[in-house]
DNA sequence: GCCGTTTTCGGCCCGACTGTTTTCAGTCG
């Protein structure tokens, strides 16, 4: 198995935990945090970089000393440093790091005065009461590492956008129509419209903080509260999600929304710039000793740095804060610059509805078309269409599309890409088509090199125009098929073949640096919901959130034009 | 361990809440 980035994150992490509950220097264990970090947000293999020729020492944060040992890790999977603390600190202490509470120096107490190597051996430690006679902890602290070791098995895993959105809504609605309340809103991971979120952070402007967080803890779905001060408070949901609430006041709003906003990675950065010209920044704002430069809103606090003000969405430090200090942010696409679906499905494959609901359901979203693309005979599972089904429903559209004004529907199809990158479909069927998506739904763990020849070859048949969901992967269940993505980002460009950035909320694919990159080599990217009824219509906003992480302006995207300039742009 | 418009040494983001303390350490975000 060759070494994912995402594995050498993870060895950088144990180690710096390690590091942390040996005692050693804060700032050494942040750097491999740090590093960890970026290891795992690169948007290439770590080997594949080096074997370029490229040197990881010129990231930054990244000096020689972890270039060294990612290269190693990146060749072999192993350090001897982790390896070596590995052997010396029992495998259970690690597990106890994630315990909220618990962080290393009462991990270290555990093991040390009690010999705690374990979450079953902390938990019978904390039952039979000798927990709280330890230095530092008290009774309070048994009962919650008590509590928090027992539900351990049923930790709640990040949450997708649409079951996240439906419990903040409300809540947000909610503490809107409190007393004093004059604004609030979802910061976080939320607000940066990433894909998965872990918990809320809200952020609320008003009077009478402690009011406001007593409405707070009362809301109907609160289920438990684990912190109540009077500027904040922490509880967690029936369903399991944690939601943090801060009270400020209105003339530092700008300030904590931002705060809050993150990322930490971006924060630090905005801080770092502060620090250098003696000024700090914190969540009440920009400060010059104790005079408050900015801090109402988050376009007066960036204009006290000298930046246009950046969108949650490029909050993540990768290159945003360099790109608005020289006035060369990009234009994010929004929803209202999409003219056209270019992927639905209906009832004549695995849909829901007829292709003339969901044209109506289009054209009331303010489309100007659509494109129907059922699967193709080989995926037997959604019932895919053959040659002579696919020519009858091409023929229906067309007397649909008779029947409708202003609107057009597109007959196209989600052709299935053969094991070995033939299409599912012969040429003669696809040309009758106004342009043809293709897309894997099998063998999704070739090796790396015939993934990327497959993918190839499907692009070669010069009736394909969009590469639909280009990885397969499946957020949280299904880890995406292994090619070069450089590869097939220029072999896209060079057969002018359009990606597409799929909108259901558990594809999201391709993801935020797949669309960057693909910007940076030229490659159009297509907008679509991969719709199964008239509602999933609306899971446009996913991909154009994914979009817009990935720095795409309208400019990059197909259907943010109008149909003659779609078809323009299609036709190969 | 990283980094440099103040630096190759000496800094490194910073404030709230809790529970344990008699003035603050640990944890968290």
């Amino acid at each position: 198995m060759p070494v994912l980035n995402s594995d050498i994150a993870r060895s950088l992490e144990k180690l710096a935990d390690l590091i942390e509950l040996e005692g050693g220097n804060p700032f050494r264990i942040r750097a491999y945090r740090n590093a960890a970090r970026i290891v795992g947000e690169l948007p290439r293999n770590v080997l594949a970089m080096t074997e370029a020729g490229e040197n990881l020492a010129e990231l930054p944060g990244i000096g020689k000393d972890l270039a060294d040992k990612i290269e190693t890790l990146a060749e072999t999977g192993h350090i001897a440093v982790l390896d070596e603390m590995e052997r010396k600190t029992p495998p259970g202490l690690l597990a106890l790091l994630d315990l909220p509470g618990l962080g290393p120096k009462r991990v270290r107490a555990l093991y040390d005065r009690l010999g705690i190597r374990s979450l079953s051996e902390l938990a019978a430690a904390a039952k039979s009461g000798k927990v709280r006679d330890l230095p530092g902890f008290g009774e309070k602290t048994e009962k919650r590492i008590l509590q928090e070791a027992e539900k351990r098995s049923a930790m709640t895993p990040r949450i997708k956008r649409p079951v996240a959105e439906d419990v903040a809504e409300p809540l947000l609605k909610y503490l809107r129509a409190g007393n004093r309340v004059e604004q609030a809103a979802i910061a976080g991971s939320y607000r940066r419209r990433r894909e998965t979120v872990g918990d809320l952070d809200i952020v609320v402007a008003g009077a009478k903080g402690r009011d406001i967080i007593e409405r707070f803890v009362a809301y109907e779905d609160v289920r438990q509260i684990l912190a109540q001060g009077p500027t904040r408070s922490s509880v967690v949901l029936r369903n399991g999600m944690q939601v943090d609430l801060r009270v400020v006041s209105p003339a530092t709003y700008g300030a904590a929304l931002m705060y809050f906003t993150g990322s930490k990675a971006h924060n630090i950065a905005l801080r770092g710039i502060a620090a250098g010209r003696g000024l700090k920044l914190n969540e009440y704002g920009l400060f010059d000793g104790t005079h408050r430069i900015a801090a109402r809103t988050e376009e007066e606090v960036y204009r006290a740095f000298g930046l246009p003000y950046i969108e949650p969405e490029l909050r993540e430090d990768h290159g945003e804060i360099e790109a608005a200090r020289h006035g060369r942010l990009p234009h994010l696409v929004t929803l209202a610059d999409m003219r056209g679906d270019l992927h639905a499905h209906t009832t004549e494959s695995d849909g829901r509805a007829s292709a003339r609901d969901m044209a109506q359901a289009a054209r009331d979203r303010g489309y100007s078309y659509l494109a129907i693309s059922d699967h193709s005979k080989r995926v037997t599972v959604a019932h895919g269409l053959d040659a002579a089904r696919l020519a009858r429903q091409i023929d229906e559209i067309a007397r649909l599309n008779e029947t409708l004004t202003g609107f057009t529907v597109l007959r196209s199809v989600e052709v299935d890409i053969l094991d070995d990158g033939r299409l599912d479909l012969p040429d003669d069927i696809l040309a009758r088509l106004d342009f043809v998506v293709g897309a894997i739904h099998s063998a999704f763990d070739l090796p790396r090199d015939k993934q990327t020849s497959r993918l190839l070859k499907a692009m070669d048949n010069p009736h394909l125009s969009v590469l639909a969901h280009p990885t397969g992967r499946l957020i949280e269940e299904r880890r995406g098929c292994d090619f070069d993505v450089e590869r097939v980002l220029a072999g896209a460009r060079e057969r002018g073949v359009a990606l597409e950035v799929n909108g259901q909320p558990d594809r999201l694919d391709l993801n935020e640096w797949h669309c960057k990159l693909a910007k940076e080599m030229g490659v159009k990217l297509a907008l679509s919901t991969d719709a199964h009824s008239t509602a999933e219509l609306g899971f446009m906003r996913y991909a154009v959130d994914q979009a817009r992480r990935g720095w795409l302006e309208p400019g990059d995207i197909v259907n943010t034009r109008d149909l003659a300039g779609l078809r323009r742009l299609l036709r190969r």
